[in-house]
DNA sequence: CCATTCACATACCCCGGGTATGCTAACATC
DNA sequence: GATGTTAGCATACCCGGGGTATGTGAATGG
């Protein structure tokens, strides 16, 4: 194998093992040399490539961050209506909090290790910038009030995201239909008394 | 001074010491031993009296949790009508966020640290359960739409939790307008058709 | 075919949480 | 008021684990 493909496998090999060890363990839970060996490699493999535990972890989190994003502007994308695409964004991203890698990375650990500030830097370019897109385009529409985007992203972000773990925890179905109504309710206070729809 | 005085005063001490550090240096960046030097002590008596690191943090938050949720409850007294009790401590408790104390030890670690559950049940203890109280009154007095009121609680939570960490990190004084009125649109959506108000 | 570099492995440092034990002054008991 | 006893720490130590400095051998390139 040359050298530049081995570098890369074994990179994608300590992400992976990261990724599912960080799910299982939590950050403070895992250890760095435990991950290097799992894949017959050293601590000296994780340094060269992630620089640190926190780099490990900052590259799994941009990781499972994208993929999150892009299964909620999927569903999004799935609908017609820009009312029903934040409805369906918002549904995708709640049932994700059952993922044990959206939740114990995405939810528990990236704002506290990364800190608030980063988190929410990467937040924003991956999921929340979905969400305030689309209220955007629910202002441009008419649909809603018009009124700062920032703020209210923020409190249905925050809403959406301790909302997920409450789902996640209490492992049952309904209270995904639970929380669903009610964020559907408080939606319904954005609406434009002008509006369509 | 009587011995059982002397263990108070210790005890005060490093409680004070530790609320102090945790709010500057956040969990992670205390070092248990440091606390008690400040006070004239060693990680003896800190290991006397709370059992561990996470043993002291438990503790301080419950102490932060406890002052945060009677500073929101009193808001909330001062109002007559229960709609705007609801404001009231909602307005109260984002305006805290900019409280370092409140925002790095109650919002950023303890979640992380103390793990989801506990901190959830914590909150519940306190602050939530004033949130819920409110929500149940306006159910109650038909001013909101009938609904279970745990969802609503958690994505309220949430909402809140996260909005007074954006608030707290832009200092602005207008950003605090903004999502009061934001959260005030959303929580129009409760507002039942046959309601009164 | 030789020099270089790169992708790690190995060995080591050291901070800091936790623990086991020692010490002393306060309390109880006679 | 002497004496055992305990309570409230201090001291000394352990050790796990993140980070680092250095070694090494195999791929690259000239």
């Amino acid at each position: 194998m040359t050298r530049a493909a081995q570098r890369e496998a074994t990179r994608l090999a300590l992400l992976a093992e990261g990724r599912r060890r960080f799910a299982v363990d939590g950050y403070q839970g895992v250890v760095l040399a435990e991950v290097a060996q799992a894949i017959g490699a050293t601590k000296g493999a994780a340094y060269h490539h992630f620089g640190s535990k926190l780099g490990l972890f900052r590259t799994v989190v941009a990781e499972v961050q994208e993929e999150l994003g892009a299964r909620v502007a999927a569903a999004a994308d799935a609908q017609d209506e820009p009312w029903e695409q934040l409805r369906a964004g918002c549904r995708t991203f709640l049932a994700s909090g059952t993922d044990p890698e959206v939740r114990q990375i995405l939810l528990e650990d990236a704002p506290a290790v990364l800190g608030w500030d980063e988190w929410r830097a990467m937040d924003e370019a991956s999921s929340a910038r979905h969400l305030a897109d689309a209220l955007s385009a629910l202002m441009q529409a008419g649909a809603i009030t018009a009124q700062p985007v920032e703020p209210l992203t923020r409190l249905l972000s925050g809403a959406m995201n301790e909302s997920a773990l409450w789902i996640a925890r209490s492992g049952d179905g309904a209270t995904l239909e639970q929380a669903v109504s009610a964020l559907d309710l408080l939606l319904q206070g954005l609406r434009s008394p002008g509006g369509r729809r």
